[in-house]
DNA sequence: GTCTATATTGCGATAGAC
DNA sequence: GTCTATCGCAATATAGAC
């Protein structure tokens, strides 16, 4: 085969990794679902562990993109709002990457935790200085609690996703008037309305 | 040994299997914890996987018991108080719950099923009894998506027991002020303002 | 770079003594 | 009920031909 190869087995590899988790794939697996030999595994990534490590630090690239932007000049309210929005598009351009993230908050890996303290603290940052910033012009309640607040926001944009898996199984049929545009949006309305600071 | 050999074998299951995940242990790693034979693990419970099942239905039982409650006859926004101190006092008494339902969130195990299929749609019902009541009674916004805000709401309540393991390594570490009671307090501050009617 | 064949390991399950 | 010993299997990793 070519060279790509490579490539192949570690698009493969992230596939079935989100899918089943690491100890439910073989290496047979992700070399057949790739098109080429096992032992290309070892000779590309050394072995299965670090064709999984290679597979996590592509996701925190995508990860990091998203991230870039300067929010500290916005109206606080449209941070959330960018935020959001950016949410979504990323999960919507990578579906694979919330379940390495939901499986890897119960059994953390090594590499999980660089993704964790390179990129988080960024978010989190930015996201307190649009809270505070908020309080300050007198949008924001006085009394917010930076911290939860945060940890709040992020259950309300990431558990949507996250458990995505179950709302057929726990509520029935998906109704098609009820889709990710109308969850964001009343999650953004019943956060920033919570949020407000009454009279 | 006794005959509690078997209620350690299943406690020690338990506290490995919420840890490292069905793959991760051994029977002769849960045989070690609880201080017996492996081979009892095939004579009380069968197999490996029986064994699993067993702490999942275990499980099931206790999240049942906080379902129990009538909340039809409460005001709407107590309804939301009440689940909130619920799932506060569940996630205390067993830590180990969430553990697996996020590991279930990537890969529904059978038994899984069962446990979402008998307890979440009560759950659910009782959610959206109390926000149509409320929305009936002029106290929430009648613009309300029912489904998106209950996916929201669950979102508020268990994403910071879900991402606890997190919270210390993104943002540095604990604050002694900011904790569980700060956390849910502020979540159905933010909720309850949010849902309001305006003016 | 790619393949086949195999060495090695660790697991779940069970047979059978006590 | 509990133990020891072991069978059979599946998986990773690697040696070595091409």
């Amino acid at each position: 085969m070519e060279q790509d190869n490579r490539e192949r087995l570690l698009a493969a590899a992230t596939k079935l990794f989100a899918d089943s988790g690491f100890d439910n794939v073989s290496i047979r697996a992700i070399a057949s679902e790739a098109q080429a030999n096992s032992a290309l595994i070892s000779y590309y990534f050394g072995s299965k562990q670090q064709l999984y490590d290679a597979v996590i630090l592509h996701q925190i690239k995508t990860l990091e993109a998203f991230l870039s932007e300067d929010f500290s000049v916005l109206d606080p309210r449209e941070v959330f709002r960018r935020h959001a929005a950016a949410m979504q598009q990323l999960h919507h351009e990578n579906p694979a990457l919330l379940k390495f993230i939901c499986r890897e908050f119960g059994t953390p890996s090594e590499h999980f935790n660089i993704l964790i303290k390179k990129v988080a603290p960024r978010l989190y940052a930015a996201l307190a200085d649009a809270l505070q910033r908020g309080i300050q012009q007198g949008l924001f309640r006085p009394d917010l609690r930076i911290r939860p607040a945060i940890i709040l926001w992020m259950g309300m944009v990431n558990f949507y996703y996250l458990s995505q898996n179950l709302h057929s199984r726990v509520i029935g049929q998906e109704q098609a008037d009820e889709h990710e545009d109308t969850y964001l949006q009343q999650a953004l309305q019943i956060f920033l309305q919570g949020l407000e600071r009454r009279n």
